[in-house]
RNA sequence: GCAGGUAUGGCCAAGUGGUUAAGGCUCCGGAUUGUGGUUCCGGCAUUCGUGGGUUCGAGUCCCAUUACCUGCCCCA
């Protein structure tokens, strides 16, 4: 009989990543508060239009990526691939306009593409993001941006890299997008095969091509930045000014492009240098989507946003040391779970108190103690359960603790 | 979807056609010390991802398949 196993692309999160997860999301959540943006909770699975509308119709992620189902009713269903069409279609169903502009939000969970699993690559991933909606180019942009960077600084995160360009308004963005066409057209010949493709769909995507030979031909290229109009360079000269005063160190890219349609002006892209993630090494991306709302049936109302990998970020994070807690030794486990259980009711701090469910042999819970890295031990042999008193000792300092009442204890643990 | 690589216990691994598949870590049990990671003893793969084949004989060779890894497409 075959072992059963977690199907491919997805994996079991385990204790010590756990950690690390809990540690992301509350960091974020917190982060997030503070700054006016509300957690947002939509379906895992949404129309499939939904994606094709948002998302593209020739894009990878909806001819190939999808996890598309029908249900009984014979509708056609997809699993998430993004979170931000299902962000915007909450935000058109419920008129969260008639809220008041912008609207600040933020969500997290997992997202499903069919892909071809590698390092930071996955068929069911975890993204957290924030989309700001209803706030013009300029205006929340640089926060949007700030709250990215501080969630990473928080979290402990070096190495790491704020890439950034423009795409300018639509009126720079398609004047852009010609001239480039006419570009490629002109070297068609010598370009790759992916590129002649990408001339047809996307052509802003063939400047990122990893073909040396294409990247020097792209050299001759035409820049975005000699498209933008004086709207969208203004808003481009506010928002790079904005980072300099808030320090936040970024390097201009001008072939940064996002693969999905519906990006104007500023986006950007986290990387880190680790070589951890390998060739995902994108940890945060995202950008300002002008035109998405409108193409979904909304009124016309300027946007932006990004995500983040957790998975990426997870493995990034240093691993993280056990914090305290309590271990009673004790050769009767019953009278140990007692305690232990006693404890935890009067113990407003949450300390944790754990014990040795086999009553093992004095030496080896004590060794168990320390080895899992207990603050402290409470020793609970039948000399301390006969004669009511308490003796603990602190494992990292050496400090002990004889004699102690009930109520001693619990003083002593919760400082 | 394309190209290449790898697969031995919970983890790291030795092994390159010949009897019972090294070793280390972890885990479990025991002995010794009633107070720090000690030392000692014992236990933990009828089996080498899976299925076929070659052979007197296969973890070792061949084929297929699956999973993972690396890169491409694309992307967080």
């Amino acid at each position: 009989m075959a072992k059963l196993k977690a199907p491919r692309g997805t994996q079991d999160i385990l204790a010590q990543d756990a950690r690390h997860w809990q540690l992301i999301e509350s960091t974020a959540s917190k982060i997030f508060q503070a700054a006016g943006f509300n957690e947002i909770r939509s379906p895992i699975f949404e129309s499939t239009e939904l994606f094709s509308r948002s998302v593209g119709e020739d894009s990878d992620i909806v001819n190939k990526e999808m996890y598309t189902f029908t249900d009984r009713s014979d509708r056609s269903l997809t699993l998430r691939p993004e979170a931000t069409a299902s962000i915007v279609r909450a935000y058109i169903e419920h008129a969260l306009d008639r809220q008041g502009l912008p609207q600040k939000l933020w969500y997290r969970g997992p997202m499903f593409r069919y892909e071809r699993p590698q390092t930071g690559r996955y068929r069911q991933f975890h993204q957290i993001g924030i989309e700001a909606i209803g706030a013009e180019a300029g205006q929340i942009d640089l926060e949007v941006i700030q709250l990215g960077i501080t969630l990473l600084e928080q979290l402990g995160l070096g190495d790491l890299i704020l890439y950034i360009n423009t795409l300018g308004n639509q009126a720079s963005r398609q004047a852009y997008t010609q001239a480039l066409k006419d570009f490629l057209g002109s070297v068609q010949e010598d370009v790759c095969e992916d590129c002649q493709r990408r001339y047809e769909q996307n052509p802003l995507r063939a400047l990122d091509c990893k073909v040396p030979a294409d990247q020097e031909i792209y050299q001759g290229a035409p820049s975005i930045h000699d498209y933008l109009d004086d709207e969208s360079k203004e808003i481009w000269q506010q928002t790079l000014a904005g980072l300099e005063k808030l320090e936040i160190k970024y390097k201009i890219d001008p072939k940064l492009v996002r693969g999905l349609d519906y990006y104007s002006h500023c986006v950007f892209e986290i990387k880190s240098t680790s070589k951890e993630l390998g060739a995902q090494n994108t940890v945060l991306a995202g950008g300002r989507y002008d035109k998405l709302i409108e193409d979904l049936g909304g009124k016309t109302t300027p946007a932006v946003g990004w995500a983040l990998g957790i998975e990426r970020l997870a493995s990034l994070i240093p691993a993280a040391g056990l914090d305290g807690g309590l271990f009673i030794i004790s050769d009767d486990a019953l009278a140990a779970q007692l305690l232990a259980c006693k404890l935890r009711q009067d113990n407003k701090q949450e300390l944790q108190v754990d014990f040795d469910y086999n009553a093992s042999k004095f030496n080896k819970q004590l060794e168990r103690a320390v080895k899992r890295g207990y603050d402290w031990a409470l020793f609970y042999m039948s000399d301390e359960r006969e004669s009511g008193k308490y003796k603990i000792k602190n494992l990292r300092k050496s400090v002990e603790h004889e004699d102690l009442s009930y109520q001693d204890l619990v003083k002593i643990l919760s400082p």
